[in-house]
DNA sequence: TTGGGTGCAAACTCTTTGCATGCCC
DNA sequence: GGGCATGCAAAGAGTTTGCACCCAA
């Protein structure tokens, strides 16, 4: 029973940070609105820009400082491909563990999961001998329109 | 046989661009010296410290046009660990694939590489349909020593 | 009322660029 | 001598911090 992936993860968000005694606050519930209808990652001046076409201007250290806290909460996933700035992607309340692949045509990028990855990685901390916490997989090519 | 791999590479890396008609120069050659003997990924600025701190002070522009160089004829890698800044590392001739793991005790950066890893991405590019020309992997943990 | 939330501006870090000088080939 | 190589300083981009004001609880 597939709800609106939107209203959910508002709602999470919401109720987590009320959880945890804060307060509400324009730029976050402006911010938040906008992740939650989003695909993919944004990076903060893409927020920025995308919130003051909305006629919500919002400070650029607002927009950081709630992305930190929703990183924190782990409400948000930082995520980074190299090009010198963080993007930043809801991450649903079930958990959707999952990676990206960067278009070097046309840049977008391309989120997907896979579970003989999860387990190669699996097995790989296993021989290694090391406590793996987290990890990160990025592919960079042609996605499927640009191919 | 292993050989210097110190020697070989610095050797490797002045063929290289001597075959592309570059110049040398002293920046060069105390860049490429100094990462010859690392065993790992160095940051401009740990690369700038570490000539000052042999009386080979070099400039900053330079180093990042030299790594920039080495990286554009594949003599040099860089390695992102998502602290903010770009981490460069000596690729061997041969070829010697592999990826990291950042210790979130220490911050050290380990080296490893695993078939089963590279052969999952092999098989998942292929499912999703895309041409994958390179991929990055990070894990973050414990090292051995701190696990 | 009170402490968290917000916004502006300045500061900071890492990296790149402009430009004059230096040095290899 | 010609042109790449270097160094210094300044500019840029992204992010963080300081501080005063605002507002939800």
């Amino acid at each position: 029973m597939p709800v609106s992936d939107k209203t959910d993860w508002g709602e999470h968000v919401r109720t987590v940070l009320a959880g945890a005694g804060l307060k509400r606050g324009g730029a976050r519930e402006r911010i938040v609105a906008l992740l939650a209808g989003q695909p993919c990652a944004l990076s903060a001046v893409e927020i920025e820009n995308a919130l003051r076409s909305q006629g919500r201007s919002t400070g650029r250290a607002s927009i950081y400082r709630v992305l930190d806290l929703l990183v924190e909460y782990g409400l948000v996933e930082r995520v980074e491909v190299g090009d010198g700035q963080a993007r930043f992607e809801r991450v649903r309340p079930g958990g959707d563990h999952h990676h990206h692949l960067v278009c070097e045509r046309c840049g977008r990028l391309v989120a997907f999961d896979d579970p003989g990855l999860e387990r190669a990685i699996d097995q790989l901390s296993e021989r290694l001998g090391v406590r793996v916490e987290s990890h990160d997989v990025l592919l960079r090519g042609a996605c499927k329109k640009c191919g």
